[in-house]
RNA sequence: GGGCGCUUAGCUCAGUUGGUUCAGAGCACCUCGUUUACACCGAGGGGGUCGGGGGUUCGAAUCCCUCAGCGCCCACCA
């Protein structure tokens, strides 16, 4: 059949994944085979797919395709994410741009814009995955805002309310000003900036003193109540009982003393702002200390904040650090480096903020959670260490805050009824909600009109912590087909960083409404760095287009090259050079079955000699590789699996076996050859077509016509058969004889095409593999026994094996002598070790005895090696 | 401030419960080679006192201690 003489991708990706689609190789439904599932993490809806994605998809399909061929029911559920705060940004500043206000927009309106936008860009992301190659079954793709998602969602905020672990409350929650919504506190991220810490002083009521306090936010003394001191701290005991006025308001605010205060800090005298700090507050609640809110929503100062009403808080901070200077409040500008914390999405710095706002409980949620990633019986963290990090944040777990200030994500289903923070129901629906306000109320004339729902949304990820669960429709629809036979999944592939936010709250949702593990297996990838070890950014411009990398090299040659470097859980350096690599294998395996294609086959012909043992060889070899694939892949290091079907290809196959079994020019090959290599070449693809789709099933059609199957990607896994060692052994022997042959070429400037012969001088076995060293090194004739008298040539060891070729000139008897010489002062010195080891009583009585054995082995072959160096020495 | 992890060839990393012939791989590098599968190639080669120091052991890259450097996670010192 002909081929082309090059490889094309682009002609070929496209056309086998449309192949794979039409037959539905990728779809699954409940069957009488073991199942294998994975559910995707879910992109952001309005993604684009990038590095990180590139590599955790091409992981999950490496790991699920396998599965397919060894015969598991696969399947692998893609879907997208709605990202509330992401998502609702992004639409608020589309809109901005075609002049639309979000606050000139109802509910509804905003709405429908969010929905319009998801519609035209939400899932280009799939798109782009379906061009890596991922084998998702694509008919169950899901989107975390789908009616029967959401739903799910809603039923379980119900559930959990009714269990008394949902509540409502006022708290000192992080808000971001500039999404205008609360963040939990896994969303918030601390940064280490240079600051300073201000010394100012407060007038003491009716006296002259002036006491200094420190602070890193003046502008918050607008919004103090109290200052504090320790009661220990003899500089201040004077001061008890005290008032001091607040600079600029002259407010009359009392000296508290709580231990709390750190002496050794700043002026060791607090002021405190229970509106706007954490400590702060729980210092106001011991000591029922009034709240000063100054701040509105988007962090700009209200009513409260005096003259400054108006400013932004960090314009704010700069007046009335000028202001309190001028008045002489301002005593010292201490540089001070601290850490605030900011939104993890809009990147603003987070205002603590006093409100109402909905609350999980996920104490008891997180002991069987807990329990089982630490015993590692029913899920498993794959690398290991990061069991550590994850039991320190689950055994710290706090109440995650669930409520979210925007429109876009299921609506918080409590309905208030009247005035009071109390007066509401929780319900699925607005119908079961007015049944459940005429009981509370009593009032049988309550209508939907009276009913006003919570305005805010729940965070995102409580609607992605159900996802293994609710893409099955467990929580609607408990005990159906698929989530009886697709749960629990097998594997969870994901990014460290979403550990908390994501992986952590599923297994204990899981545990929750399922009563099992969601995932049995959860492997954590680093993070994509350049070459540099720089995080690749948007900012930073390091990070290639993935598409764009995909049209360059083609999807299987990326994808090697990003398998070719990345071990569970460590960073991964990421070079376009890799993705190079992965071209040149794929370009390596299309001509070898080029070469093979393009033989003549004699239906007559005997096989040869070295054809029998090249073939008897790779057999056992591929057997062994296969092993060490599989074990590999059990232990999902999938980079080595790789390298070793890499090595075993390239280097195996290609540069030995082939060379092998390749016909001479000219030349016809036998049929039983032929078939056999032709096997070995499919074998190879079986175990190639995880890491490059493309190309294998490419290859795999080109030899169907032998196949009942019909494509490479529902064919099967080979299964590891008999391993022969000793041919294996011997095989590695000849190979060491072979490139002591060349060598010898090397060194002689023996041309590589001139034939030669080959005396065996000592030895003795043969256990090397005749016919193929005599193919390969180009030997005329093989001989054991002495070289003739008075013909010049050279000699060479190998093992224990002493050989002579023949060569016109001799080699300079002076030269050969030294090297000789060389040799047995190396042995010598290799032999005293050895035997000054076993001469070690404590060696002999401490050491298990195989080990003394091979020690003993050593010894003896050193000495025949020495024996054979010496002989050949007394012959100069 | 607590916790975890890392440091092995120029680069990226393996190295299983301490024990086979001077510690391995891929890439890079050097030399040679236009042999009709492939120069996106072939053949050959060089390169590491396993971060420093100390200890346990017959034996340590591997176990213990210590020092140094790097990284990650968690934590309310204003």
């Amino acid at each position: 059949m002909e081929i082309p003489s090059k490889f094309n991708p682009q002609l070929v990706e496209s056309k086998w994944y449309d192949y794979w689609i039409k037959n539905k190789y990728f779809n699954s439904k409940p069957d009488e085979r073991e199942p294998y599932t994975i559910v995707i993490p879910p992109p952001n809806v309005t993604g684009v797919l990038h590095m990180g994605h590139m590599l955790n998809n091409t992981l999950q399909d490496i790991i699920i395709r396998r599965a397919r061929m060894r015969g598991y029911n696969a399947c692998w559920v893609p879907g997208t994410d709605h990202a509330s705060i992401a998502t609702e940004a992004k639409v608020v500043a589309f809109l901005k741009e075609k002049g639309i206000e979000k606050s000139s927009l109802s509910r509804e309106e905003f709405l429908q814009h969010a929905w319009d936008w998801t519609n035209e860009y939400g899932g280009i992301i799939l798109e782009q995955l379906k061009k890596l190659g991922c084998s998702c079954d694509w008919e169950r793709t899901k989107f975390t805002l789908d009616k029967e998602m959401s739903e799910s969602v809603i039923q379980v905020f119900v559930d959990l309310y009714e269990k008394g672990k949902i509540y409502r409350g006022y708290r000192m929650v992080n808000w971001d000003p500039l999404a205008q919504t609360t963040l939990s506190d896994e969303e918030v991220i601390y940064q280490e900036i240079s600051g300073n810490l201000y010394h100012i002083a407060y007038q003491l009521d009716g006296s002259k003193e002036k006491v200094v306090i420190a602070t890193t936010r003046p502008e918050t003394l607008l919004g103090d109540t109290a200052i504090c001191i320790n009661p220990n701290d003899t500089r201040y005991k004077h001061l008890k009982g005290k008032h001091v006025l607040v600079p600029l308001s002259k407010r009359k605010i009392p000296i508290i003393q709580d231990e709390y205060v750190a002496m050794d800090f700043g002026t060791g005298c607090l002021k405190v702002t229970p509106a706007h700090d954490v400590n702060d507050k729980i210092l106001g609640e011991k000591y029922n200390l009034d709240i000063i809110d100054i701040f509105n929503s988007d962090a700009t100062l209200n009513k409260n904040g005096l003259k400054y009403e108006g400013l932004d808080r960090f314009e704010a901070r700069k007046k009335i650090v000028k202001d309190l200077e001028n008045e002489g409040y301002l005593v010292e500008i201490e540089s001070h480096v601290h850490k605030v914390g900011t939104s993890e999405r809009t990147k603003a710095i987070i205002e603590p903020r006093l409100s109402d706002q909905w609350f999980l409980n996920t104490k008891d949620l997180a002991k069987p959670a807990i329990k089982n990633v630490l015993e590692s019986k029913q899920i498993q963290l794959l690398p290991e260490k990061f069991k550590n990090t994850y039991r320190n944040w689950m055994e710290n777990i706090r109440d995650w805050n669930i409520s979210r200030q925007l429109w876009w994500g299921q609506r918080i289903p409590a309905y208030y009824y009247g005035k009071g923070k109390n007066d509401f129901v929780v319900a699925v629906s607005e119908k079961e909600a007015l049944e459940k306000a005429k009981k509370v109320t009593k009032n049988k004339n309550l209508t939907l009109n009276d009913l006003f729902q919570d305005e805010d949304v729940l965070d995102t990820w409580f609607s992605s912590w159900l996802w293994p669960i609710s893409v099955f429709d467990g929580i609607r629809n408990p005990n159906n087909e698929d989530i009886n036979y697709y749960y629990p999944t097998q594997d969870l592939v994901t990014g460290p960083d979403i550990l908390f936010f994501w992986v952590a709250r599923m297994i204990m949702s899981g545990y929750e409404f399922q009563k099992k593990q969601p995932f049995s297996k959860v492997y954590l990838t680093g993070l994509v760095r350049d070459k540099k070890g720089r995080k690749m950014s948007k900012q930073l411009g390091n990070s290639p287009d993935a598409l764009e990398l995909i049209n360059r090299y083609g999807a299987d040659a990326v994808r090697v090259g990003l398998m070719l470097s990345s071990a569970a859980g460590n960073d991964l350096l990421f070079d376009e050079s890799l993705c190079n690599q992965g071209k040149n294998f794929a370009n390596k395996i299309w001509n070898a079955f080029r070469l093979i294609n393009g033989w003549e086959i004699d239906e007559m012909g005997d096989i040869s000699k070295s054809n029998e043992e090249a073939i008897e060889w790779y057999d056992s070899h591929f057997n062994k590789i296969l092993k060490w694939v599989n074990k590999n892949f059990d232990k999902y290091r999938i980079s080595d699996s790789l390298m070793s079907v890499y090595k075993l290809i390239w280097d195996d196959f290609c540069s030995w076996f082939l060379e092998i079994v390749k016909p001479p020019y000219g030349s016809t090959i036998d049929r039983e050859s032929y078939n056999k290599i032709l096997l070995f070449f499919e074998n190879n693809l079986r175990l190639l077509h995880p890491f490059m789709p493309f190309l294998s099933e490419e290859l795999w059609h080109y030899i169907s016509n032998r196949n009942i199957e019909n494509s490479l990607t529902i064919s099967s896994w080979p299964k590891v058969r008999k391993i022969d060692e000793q041919i294996i052994e011997k095989f590695s022997l000849t190979r060491e004889i072979i490139v002591a042959i060349r060598n010898f070429r090397k060194e002689k400037k023996l041309s590589f095409k001139e034939k030669i012969d080959l005396y065996v001088t000592k030895g003795n076995s043969k256990s090397f593999l005749e016919a193929t060293i005599k193919k390969i090194g180009l030997v005329q004739k093989l001989i054991f026994g002495e070289a003739p008298n008075n013909q010049s040539g050279g000699s060479f060891r190998v093992d224990t094996y002493e050989f002579f070729i023949p060569t016109k000139f001799s080699e300079d008897k002076s030269l050969e002598k030294n090297k000789l010489e060389k040799e047995l002062k190396y042995m010598k010195g290799f032999l005293a070790s050895v035997e000054s080891k076993l001469s070690n009583k404590r060696f002999i009585l401490n050491a298990p005895e195989d080990v003394v054995a091979i020690e003993k082995k050593k010894v003896e072959d050193a000495k025949e090696k020495i024996n054979l160096i010496e002989k050949s020495l007394a012959g100069f």
